[in-house]
DNA sequence: TAGCTATGTGTACGATTGTACTTATGATCG
DNA sequence: CGATCATAAGTACAATCGTACACATAGCTA
């Protein structure tokens, strides 16, 4: 037998692996088998540490979903005016999201689990009002809606075009959605 | 031997099969099995009409593409004014969108695979150009982009939101974007 | 320190899958 | 009307998967 390791993050680090997997090879793609290979343990690890897959997926997807809403809070509440705030959705739109491609895939598969299952759905209702009310220090909690709502559209439909957009349109719309 | 059938239109069956196992079960779970059995059809029929489950994936969400463009033109080309663009926009969103289910589905599994692989991607981009040319018989380009993606996105969360969003809300919305 | 429990490791197994392949048959057309 | 070929049907097979399970060992606690 191999020799034995003292791993005490070991259940973190499948975690991260299983986030790695998804990203590349899609929730369908993604295997028992590749999640250890990624986070180097043996199979026998994955039964172990999760009791299925599932819970795995759920873990994971909870964990980038905080993990985004983070990144995303931190745009927003950094901004301590309406013109800051703008300025704060197009980095998101146009910084954050394209610059990682990962990040498109992972929340387009989360999102896909959650219009089919109810846990799933439990994480994005988390991530959606978080984002909306980290919105609401700025404007009405129905405009908090619509602006989270279009920088959505806006990032998967600029992800998914691949043609540059400019910065200055989505101010532009952002603005008129402010007003 | 079972009775051999004259099925002419097989083919068109299978994909049509393809869509529901997939809004169903996601393309996870979708297996020629469950497609062949849904479109009551042997297995050995799933290879002589389509040589992957690449090509029969590629082939449904095509279907499903322009299904649904096709409502989202006939919605929008109806309009003859800018109010009426609001209110068809509006009966997107909160009555064709969101009484089936499925769609949401569909849609997100799609877009999943377009974020991964570029042959699906083709399809999303033709369907977004293709609704964007629609929305520009009232608006310039740009504004065609800022409203398709607001529309994706009160789609997304409006859906996966559950709680009921009021339509006047969506409304204005749209016109403030349009303003 | 003794022993117990949490953790790590390797492997086996039944189920399911995509796909290929053989054979059969009916529609079509010269 | 007969031959040909597109289509239909049934089955086989290797690969892969999730999961279970038996066994080993290190760390903690009493």
């Amino acid at each position: 037998m191999a020799e034995r390791r003292h791993d005490p993050q070991r259940r973190d680090r499948i975690i991260d692996s299983a986030l790695a997997v998804i990203a590349g090879n899609g929730v369908a793609g993604t295997t028992h088998r590749k999640v250890a290979q990624h986070a180097d343990v043996p199979l026998g690890s994955m039964t172990y540490h999760f009791t299925d897959m599932d819970e795995l997926l759920l873990e994971a997807f909870t964990r980038y979903a905080d993990r985004i809403f983070q990144r995303y809070s931190e745009r927003v509440l950094a901004a301590h005016s309406i013109d800051d705030l703008i300025g704060a959705v197009a980095d998101l739109v146009h910084r954050d999201l394209v610059q990682s491609p990962e990040d498109l895939v992972l929340s387009l598969e989360l999102y896909t689990l959650a219009a089919r299952q109810p846990e799933f759905r439990r994480i994005t209702h988390r991530w959606m009002r978080n984002s909306r009310s980290a919105l609401e220090r700025f404007v009405d909690s129905e405009t908090a809606f619509d602006l989270d709502a279009l920088i959505e559209g806006l990032f998967i439909h600029t992800s998914l075009d691949q043609t540059a957009r400019p910065r200055a349109d989505t101010e532009r719309a952002v603005r008129r959605l402010l007003t």
